[in-house]
DNA sequence: TCCGCCCATGAAAGCGGTTCCATTCGCGGC
DNA sequence: GCCGCGAATGGAACCGCTTTCATGGGCGGA
């Protein structure tokens, strides 16, 4: 009796039958406690531990065309970036019982099958990162019906939850700061990929900000190129050629093009921060653990994560209410790579790093 | 006729009668096209078309017991670590068109239902990554009878595939590699947890090797801490406090901890390598961006990863297959951080690199 | 004491597929 | 010319659960 059937897993139906009431009592007590009397409840409780009843997902999802688990769709897992966003997404979901089907689309996603199609069946909503225009993807997915939420895409006019990152004020602080000490002629922005919608934003609030500072912007200052420390490397190892001598400005796109340039500048001699002054973006860790320590924009990467899935929930729950559109704040977080004339703490060493200026041991 | 029914997705009795077939002819066409003769099949292939008509999953599910979707069970998601992982897995999974579902169990991973039961019935396989004991966790995988691999803990006993990563290799070129240039006396092993599968294994072979070179380990040679700088900076302090003067040899047990030691030594004005011959464990991206950059053991995470699927897709396929025990090599990647007495490259920079040792602008 | 109502429960109809089995038909071999 | 067989298709039984609807019984109000 207490032995189960071997092989089959246990239905409900063998519970009900072991514990002597239907399958709609069993259900029940699974799904609607309050319908069943308590006796009877705890009774069929035990059979069902001792039985080891686990109910069958996809038969629940057939009835009930929910699985608890929501997609969520990167343009690339590489790197602490998503890895931080994932946590907090993953987390967030946690917490209300849900779990992430990830998938980093990758540009060339494509198995057998049409792209992502297979699991649009299975979740029960889903988060699409796009910071570049995918109209395969973004078309797969509205077509899908699917709740859904949009990360670091200004996607509004149509009409679907948002979460997004304040470039604008992040972007501004960082170009702001810079301006406190270099001249705006000679401040720079290095890009990630043209279309790429946080470096657009950025780029946007830095032009604005030298134009707000009486200086009409060169072509020569605004670059784009890839999320690469290889494309710092490149712009910082050409800008050398061209700039002259002077301080000069640096707002990167993000920490990995910065953390190129600074590289650049330092191999060729230069001391950063007092020959150049640098800020990043996204306050990877990198940032803090480069010497000099960079300058950054912290992205609160979880919160966006967490702030997504929420959302996502939200909508779930109650897919009539209005859209959302919900903006994470960023900070300028000032480190050595871009103190400029004001004074350090005073214990401060002395200020300026130049790589291998160092002797033998001492 | 054309106009799909409002609301109500297509089901394949949709599809039946528009085309006029059976519905098992239908299905048929998508799972088995050879029984169906060509012309039927194109005939209600336009039809499927034209309806948009995709199968219900969880239908699906119910009859096959299949929905292409792996779990995959990490002990956290902090990091590259995490993040390289799962992107070498995720890539290897959509290969072969299946999808992951992701969870960082987190150690205190408990929402209102049990752990990760909710899922446990959707996915074909488990991918579970341990690499500290965690016994709870286990027994549900086990508990689960679905096809599952580990990652990077010891459990063949219990006649299970595994990925493993070749700590013995790696840490034992690192630690001779030191050997090669520093007293076995005064060579220390900086791990992280204790009971960390990982650790264990790097620090076993240390002090394996250090007895190879006729010293008896004392116990100050090896510590145990966290993966975290912070440690290793603690670790680093103390260390300084105890050991005299001449060259010392750090091996620690990943590129975080070896990233706080160096801090530290570079914060008290010692000079690396010169005064310390430092290795790290895992190559992240870090430690070719460090200054010096970190000489570290070299794991293939991503590669690990799509070991682990590839082992799962063989393992749900032929669920009879013999137990499968991968092993992933690693290899030393020599930097700046540990280069001994040997000679560098002809146009080398002068050696060593402390910390603000520059004066101001040239 | 009787009636109506609510509470606890059961029977059964799907949910949307897959697949076993039966049926029909065309055709080659004897 | 007839028999048998395989190819193409349809009928229908599930898969395991949720949920509506019906039923029976206990109980409070009149």
């Amino acid at each position: 009796m207490t032995t189960p059937k071997a092989g089959k897993p246990v239905s409900i139906d063998d519970v009900a039958t072991a514990a002597g009431v239907s399958t709609a009592t069993v259900s029940r007590i699974l799904n609607a406690p309050k319908l069943v009397a308590p006796a009877t409840a705890t009774r069929v409780m035990r059979v069902i531990k001792r039985l080891g009843y686990r109910p069958n997902r996809f038969a629940q999802g057939l009835m009930t065309r929910r699985s608890r688990v929501l997609g969520i769709v990167l343009p690339d897992m590489h790197g602490e970036f998503y890895s931080e966003l994932l946590r907090g997404a993953n987390a967030r979901a946690r917490r209300s019982s849900y779990h992430l089907l990830v998938t980093a689309d990758g540009a060339a996603d494509h198995g057998p099958d049409p792209i992502a199609t297979a699991p649009f069946g299975l979740i029960d909503g889903l988060a699409l990162m796009l910071t570049e225009p995918n109209e395969h993807l973004w078309k797969e997915a509205r077509q899908s019906g699917l709740p859904m939420v949009v990360l670091d895409a200004d996607l509004d006019a149509e009409g679907v939850d948002s979460v997004l990152i304040d470039n604008t004020s992040g972007a501004g602080e960082a170009i702001a700061h810079l301006l406190s000490s270099v001249p705006a002629s000679r401040c720079y922005f290095v890009g990630g990929p043209r279309d790429n919608f946080d470096t657009g934003q950025r780029a946007a609030t830095f032009t604005r900000a030298l134009r707000g500072a009486r200086h009409r912007p060169r072509p020569d200052q605004t670059a784009y190129g890839t999320y690469s420390p290889q494309w710092g490397r490149t712009w910082g190892a050409g800008m050398l050629e061209r700039a002259g001598t002077g301080v000069i400005g640096v707002m990167a796109a993000d920490d990995e093009i910065a953390l190129g340039v600074l590289d650049a500048l330092l191999a060729a001699g230069r001391s950063v921060p007092d020959d150049a002054r640098i800020v990043g973006f996204n306050d990877s860790r990198l940032a803090s653990l480069l010497r000099p320590a960079l300058s950054s924009v912290r992205v609160p990467l979880a919160e966006v994560g967490a702030a997504a899935v929420e959302a996502l929930i939200n909508r779930i729950q109650h897919p009539e209410s209005p859209v959302v559109r919900k903006t994470m704040p960023t900070q300028l977080m000032v480190r050595e790579s871009s103190r400029g004339e004001r004074p350090g703490p005073p214990d401060a060493p002395p200020r300026g790093i130049r790589r291998r200026s160092g002797s033998g041991s001492s």
